[in-house]
DNA sequence: TTAAAAACCTACTCATCAGTTGGTCTTAAA
DNA sequence: TTTAAGACCAACTGATGAGTAGGTTTTTAA
């Protein structure tokens, strides 16, 4: 376990520069070359450091992108406050990330789902895990909010999680398309409509 | 335009089974011949019919495509009942297509998009139109719908249209990957729970 | 029935890509 | 200061893919 700085330095490096190149160019349309040009490394080194692409492809999913999915969707919905300010102000953020990202490409793991669905299905339990996560701290937060008060009693949090997942991904597939900023105002609108049906 | 009956009708197997092959596999990741085994062709017929692989792509688009959004998602709400009831039964029907489609890969629009958004502007300038028209669709859905009676009128029409498109796209996604009964369920009653609190 | 146009085929080219081979340079410990 | 492991490089292989060239078969019309 006791890796040398320099290999992970470099190793690090390499997975930051695969993640940003398969969510803008996708995963099977991205070259090794592509990845070593823009890291100016060589041939040689990426062997080095990873048996294959796919195994580098799912050292950046376990690594970066559950790093970046937890940091996003589901650190911030984890405290005790009010179960629905808490995932507003989540999807609100989110979103305002995304619409400051110039090259915004949509929702990656969504992106990432689209192009394994039925392809790789090593890579797609990997994803798979990556939503439950996301699924359960929703439900977590929906239990909470019934339990607080917040949430009425009669919703189900297993529905209300999914329907809440699915309107961010395809909200994010939306924004990416055209008209971010609008279209995220527009879809934070209808979500607070939502939630006020939930309210007891 | 008066075309041998022979030619259309190669034509047209040729651009189902490409349909079928990159909603299946992607577009990048599926290659000519591949479409060209399955259909007991050559290369020289391909290239007879089509220019390119991208002018081939753009003709399922512009043809399959577009028909297979406008019959399963425009045309279902474009009747004047309740619009409520026409965008529940809609969305209802084409959840459950996708149910007991074995081999569902998610819905082809935002695979699509995942795959050319930010690659190919010609290819998204067409998927962006037909978004639009499912968005303008809604759009009128909804506005007949307050003017009927049927929906508040203080809803945004245009917010209430991103909303639904955002989750339908989304839910597609969620069940492509797991479990597509029980998440159509559970979608489905939050969407009523949402239409709710859409009633005057 | 014949000839020409339409529809399709075979065998190629050339570029690209994942992965390999056999090295060299760098670093750190002895 | 030497040396061996660690980190990286350059040049290759073999497979595959989009597209082409020049042919053959099939259909249509005269």
């Amino acid at each position: 376990m006791e890796k040398s700085i320099k290999r992970m330095t470099t190793n690090n490096r390499m997975l930051v520069a695969g993640l940003e190149l398969f969510y803008q160019k996708g995963y099977y349309t991205t070259s090794i070359d592509d990845i070593l040009t823009k890291l100016n490394l060589s041939k040689g080194a990426f062997y080095y450091h990873f048996e294959s692409k796919e195994d580098y492809l799912l050292e950046i999913i376990k690594t970066l992108l559950v790093r970046k999915v937890y940091s996003a969707l589901v650190e911030p919905i984890e405290s005790h406050e009010n179960t629905i300010d808490l995932i507003i102000n989540c999807f609100e953020n989110s979103l305002e990330t995304a619409v400051h990202n110039e090259m915004d490409c949509g929702f990656i793991l969504n992106n990432f789902i689209a192009e394994f669905n039925g392809r790789n299905a090593e890579v797609m339990k990997h994803l798979n895990e990556i939503l439950k996560i996301w699924e359960v701290t929703l439900v977590s937060a929906v239990q909470r909010g019934k339990f607080n008060g917040h949430i009425n009693r009669h919703a189900d949090a297993e529905s209300v999680a999914i329907y809440l997942m699915s309107s961010y991904i395809g909200i994010r597939t939306l924004m990416a398309e055209t008209n971010p900023s609008a279209r995220k105002y527009r879809y934070m609108s209808q979500l607070r409509q939502y939630f006020k049906s939930l309210q007891p």
